[in-house]
DNA sequence: ACTTTAAGTCAGTGTTGTTGACATTCCAAG
DNA sequence: CTTGGAATGTCAACAACACTGACTTAAAGT
């Protein structure tokens, strides 16, 4: 594993000829990539002294409302009490609605108000439009082979999420 | 733009439709992608007592031996206080080596020492072998398009220290 | 009644980022 | 040669956000 050079051993598939060079490319894109996605929506966030933690929280409340607590917890991957600081500081400012359950009062589910719901389409629109720009840049093609990677560079249950939240307009 | 739609105006190139739920979904992709991305090192890292800033920091020069402070800092695009807490450890700890400037003695330069070079492989490895099992599910094109699109999304800066630390090696 | 589950809270800790103040070195203008 | 500014790097203090662990409240299940 040592001597820079991976794959090709003739699987059932076209062989794949991966220097660890190339890997390693693949790794700093994604560093760098990574920091250029986040970029557009940390100048906004820290206009209204939140982080990327409250952009998470809007984010998938927006994208699945009445989620209750533990689901999103499930999806964000971090601890009861980081979310909570989270969420109550976004209650505090009339971003996010906790309503009691219905069939069961334990349970509170989120809703983005008005407001909230003003500043997930500012974030929102601003991530979408550099993935607009960088669709646009790298061609169809490219696109697909990007979100093929992406999934199966996710942990099973990471993926698990990812696929439950496909919609019907999404194919591909 | 709230209507859903974009792209396809008949620009030159190949058109592509592109629907705010195409977009959010890559959007997605790359949060859960990262995640798993980070997951591996990070568990390498806790046994050390080191975080992610310790692995990038030794990731870059592992990349770009003799370097200098300055330099890393434009890479990791942190503060210079926020960099030297982390190069202070490594280099208590005898990973990283810091040789004063022969021409100009204000500069250090950073070198890994052997151990530095040894948790550098490992961690290094770990994410290899998930960004090559990635790209052999992925296949051959998906891999191209993924770079291309991971570039397209950098900002302009990073996008040039990205292309600046291309080898002979690496061609596309 | 007893246990489990969902949510929230309090206290403490660690990593990572920030700003501000400071030391050293280089270089160029006087 | 000296002096002052710019560049390089260091030290100290603070804020954001993640974590663990222990605990409370309320409701549901058995």
């Amino acid at each position: 594993m040592a001597d820079g050079k991976a794959g090709g051993t003739k699987g059932g598939q076209a062989l794949l000829f991966l220097t660890d060079e190339q890997l390693r490319k693949g790794i700093e894109a994604m560093f760098f990539a990574y920091r250029g996605f986040t970029a557009d929506p940390d100048r906004i966030l820290e206009k209204y002294g939140y982080g990327r933690a409250h952009h998470r929280a809007i984010h998938f409340i927006s994208r699945a409302p009445g989620t209750n607590v533990n689901n999103l917890l499930g999806i964000l991957g971090v601890t009861k009490q980081s979310l909570n600081r989270v969420l109550r500081a976004l209650i505090e400012d009339g971003l996010v609605e906790s309503r009691v359950g219905v069939q069961d009062k334990r349970e509170r589910h989120l809703y983005l108000s008005e407001s909230g719901k003003a500043l997930e389409a500012e974030l929102s629109e601003a991530q979408r439009a550099r993935m607009r720009v960088a669709y646009r840049e790298a061609g169809h093609e490219a696109v697909a082979g990007f979100r093929r990677v992406l999934e199966a560079m996710m942990d099973p249950d990471q993926a698990a999420y990812f696929n439950a939240m496909a919609t019907k307009e999404d194919k591909g």
